[in-house]
DNA sequence: ATCATTCCTTAACATAGGTTAATGCACAGC
DNA sequence: GCTGTGCATTAACCTATGTTAAGGAATGAT
């Protein structure tokens, strides 16, 4: 389980040139969050945006006193509330560390303020926007066309090794099933 | 039914300047589709932004041969692979015309070499995808939380005559369900 | 060690929704 | 006027999943 680097997932991404990581590095700064915290909870306005190097990070939303988790974040990805970013409006969504978590943070506000000296900080900005929307048209699809054992099977394919480190009832939460159906999902995978 | 026009939509979602405006007319052409013609095929490049002026205009993906309905267009909205258009690969999903359409079209690319220019249309382009992302969440939720029945509820809601346009298995595909049970679902609904 | 808490599993029952197939209606082409 | 085609409905049956409830394993507090 190494830490991937926020520069070299950057990269990998859409490549940046020397300056502009240099000013973006200043933008920078580590920070932890215990198990259990919220990074961001429905109805706060935000400017953070969070790269994450250790840990686990659940996004859900609220519906008649009901939790729903739409995806998990695991070292490595950007556990950032788009929406509310670029609106300016409060977060629909809250932002939950599973595990104590290890982030490095940096003010939207001030990253797109660099967007006017660095072109390639905005084409990493629209990049990162366009893997997010791919990723979730990709989960909608999913969620229309398989049934919850492949998607059950998806997720243990995304995520290798989340399973064991999340209870299970935010997996079913996450496959948009109870957590009894993903007992018995279970039982009959591992019977058979 | 009146047609709504391109700019008055453009007003009320960010506004931008005359000047703006005046270089963002010199790019929009009229163009029409008869229905069931196709506005983008999945498996297509596209440059073309679309706003639709009258006629209905779906969203589908294709999945082991079946066909999924994401979402309609009505007149006011705009049909156009964000996706795509941002990310410049082929697009995953297929826009068609379910009835005569009149559309403005405009190239992206055009459009986006505006944005140096006109800061305005730059805003203009974030407030249109980040109202596409929210319409999208809020429809992700409602498939999670809601049962068909509430489903086919907030559909004739949000689309008020359009179920007397088009036929009930393309709705019945939106709401992910077979054209069987959204009949069974409208008879227990208006016999009662 | 005991007890409470948290979480997973299992069972019994109820319901939503899928599948297949038959029926009927409306409209287009001849 | 027929007839085919496309579409909506209905019925019979089946499966996936939800609900409620009970029990058991693991963990942590006292």
């Amino acid at each position: 389980m190494e830490t991937p680097s926020l520069f070299s997932v950057i990269e990998a991404l859409s490549p940046i040139d020397p300056r502009a990581r240099k000013d973006m590095e200043a933008l920078t700064a580590p920070r932890t969050f215990k198990k259990n915290e919220y990074l961001l909870c429905e109805g706060d306005r935000v400017d953070d945006c969070f790269f994450l190097e250790e840990g686990v990070v659940r996004v859900f939303f609220n519906s008649d006193g009901n939790e729903y988790n739409k995806t998990f974040f695991v070292p490595g990805m950007f556990p950032t509330a788009i929406t509310a970013l670029i609106s300016g409006n409060p977060s629909l969504i809250s932002f939950q560390a599973l595990t104590d978590c290890s982030v490095i943070s940096f003010s939207y506000s001030a990253f797109k303020n660099l967007f006017g000296k660095h072109r390639s900080l905005e084409t990493l900005m629209l990049r990162i926007m366009e893997v997010e929307w791919i990723k979730k048209e990709r989960h909608d699809i999913l969620m229309v066309t398989e049934d919850a054992t492949s998607r059950y099977r998806e997720f243990r394919k995304n995520y290798p090794g989340l399973e064991q480190q999340i209870p299970q009832y935010h997996i079913a939460s996450y496959l948009g099933i109870t957590p009894i159906q993903l007992s018995r999902i279970r039982s009959r995978l591992f019977s058979e």
